[in-house]
DNA sequence: TTGAAAGCGCTAACAC
DNA sequence: GTGTTAGCGCTTTCAA
């Protein structure tokens, strides 16, 4: 009775081979009801081991499944910082497609340093996850060992989509464009001058944000009078915004945060001053988290549809067919930014 | 030459076993040096052995190591929803953890649906987690699917942590205690009528904090005449808040929502009515998300330092040793509840 | 120390 | 249809 004896001294679970055994099929079998795709199985057969499986409360052992197969259920998710609610917004879309379709998600947060997030793509590789989405904005500057990274998961099989140009299939936002849309309205509403808050120079998504803006306002008749840099957080945009108040800024004047999130930190710094959000300092963001519809006065902004696109991200992750959505930008125009002087 | 000949078909990464043949070495030797434990292989033969490793860019396959090793290498987490600041905070702690541990974590979303979260639980065994950690909020009834989930994973081996009672292991936040402080201060600002904003009956983590508020209230010569029912969720606050109002709520009344995100939605309410928070009418949370920070009036709130538990629940996860961690609950008084009549 | 070989739990040809 | 039997890539006794 060697089985009998083999008890093992790690806490156990039952093996298809407990399950085909306690069925009375072979393994194979017992393979194919519980795991296999395509049926093939006789009916009574089927059934004493969908019967046995149960009672003995089997799982298949994923690792098992991944070994044997050569291909693992996994999506790796990489975001900056998973306590923001822009990449809170976007997982929850990637969670979504992944929980459709009977995948697990693993997240890993980079902190916006590249070496680091080079170093967790390394890492996940050792997951062969079937395919790896970047949502980590950030420089994309010359020698990127991130995309050394991408190229060894295209390399092993996985498909890499990336948040902007990178990946071998990307979900673009239309930065530039909305952030265009909006500078322009902004404009109209008869502001003149403005302040952009951004993140350092050389990161794409703020770079385009800052353009596009920069772009319409000008377009509109106003100007970019002037440019502080920080990052995309909450503290950047309440620094970046106390040393502007500390330098002075005039009443009429509107501030351009490049994320909602520092466009609120703004926010606060601004009263914070004693100085008032809206017909005093006008504030506008980008993004449309829903804290921008809870702060007062309500953020001005771009919406971007963040959970969608986290879907769509995941389908580009796992779909054969797949086409780059591209949708336009809206703006939402509120209370922080009221129309001043003539202007509509 | 059949080695030659095996080309697969599948798009391939070097194994140990092409590691060990290009360092002439057996495949235990190349195991010991790139991933075994215990160091105790020449230094000559471990020298070559990484050579090798680096010039294939060989990376260890994590499943083939579970499944050979019997033990995986990931923490899962469950949360309701990913996009609530609560959990991103919470994730964010414990993903920090991970990272230090060289651990993966999976997330998965329950959206607060029990049903869904045994399924998920059922599905994540498959994972053969080394912990998992349970942070998603919800009624404790009867016939608990999610506790035998719970045993299940113990019974494979695995740590199981909750946040509040329920695994093995559970981080607390004592809800109660911090709200029935917050009860009590808000009384001593001269509040006597509040009003709550609570989950459903049962749900575990929305009675402790209302029948916490309630005693300090009370205690304090308060009363909590009403009290409203939805969801933890900021529509949840809104629609209370504007069900409340339709009814009449006279100034000097204090809100009380059960997270700052619900009471954050009644503070957009309570001005999408006409009404001021403040003077008018005040509100008060629990949390402390960031967001408290950057509504106006600020938040009055009571501190979870949800980034540290979410920290703790890994560390529950992992440790041998473990003692539970309980903090006084600090309480944040803020613009929203200004004090009023002659009160301090 | 090092290597040969027997697994880990499961899948997938390939025969019966 | 069903079962046999090689693997999948890695770890780990057990001899040498």
């Amino acid at each position: 009775m060697t089985a009998e004896l083999q008890r093992r001294t790690r806490p156990t679970t039952p093996t298809l081979h407990d399950v085909a055994r306690a069925a009375g099929v072979s393994l194979a079998t017992a393979s194919r009801v519980l795991n296999g795709s395509e049926r093939k199985v006789a009916e009574s057969f089927r059934e004493r081991v969908e019967r046995a499986a149960s009672e003995l409360g089997y799982t298949a052992n994923a690792s098992a499944q991944a070994t044997a197969r050569g291909t693992s259920a996994v999506i790796a998710l990489l975001v900056a910082d998973i306590a923001d609610p822009y990449f809170g917004l976007v997982a929850s879309g990637v969670a979504r497609g992944a929980d459709e379709h009977g995948l697990i998600v693993t997240v890993a947060i980079t902190e916006r340093d590249p070496e680091r997030e080079a170093r967790i793509l390394r890492a996940m590789r050792g997951q062969r996850p079937r395919g790896v989405i970047l949502a980590a904005s950030r420089a994309d500057d010359g020698d990127d060992s991130t995309a050394d990274e991408l190229a060894g998961f295209r390399a092993l099989g996985g498909r890499t989509v990336t948040f902007g140009p990178g990946g071998e299939r990307s979900v673009v936002i239309d930065n530039r464009g909305g952030a265009e849309k909006l500078g322009r309205e902004m404009a109209s509403l008869g502001y003149r001058r403005a302040i952009g808050l951004a993140a350092a120079e050389g990161v794409r998504t703020s770079d385009d944000r800052l353009a596009g803006f920069t772009a319409g306002f000008e377009a509109g008749g106003g100007e970019v009078v002037r440019v502080l840099r920080g990052t995309f957080e909450r503290e950047s945009g309440a620094q970046l915004m106390t040393a502007a108040l500390g330098d002075g800024v005039p009443t009429g004047t509107i501030v351009f945060g490049l994320s909602d999130v520092v466009a609120i930190g703004a926010m606060t710094a601004i009263r914070d001053a004693g100085r008032t959000v809206g017909a005093d300092i006008a504030v506008c963001g980008f993004d449309d988290v829903p804290a921008s519809r809870d702060v007062t006065p309500r953020l001005t902004t771009v919406r971007v549809p963040l959970t969608d696109l986290g879907y769509q991200a995941f389908r580009a992750a796992v779909d054969v067919e797949w086409t780059q959505p591209d949708a336009e930008l809206e703006v939402f125009v509120r209370d922080s930014t009221p129309p001043i002087g003539g202007a509509s």
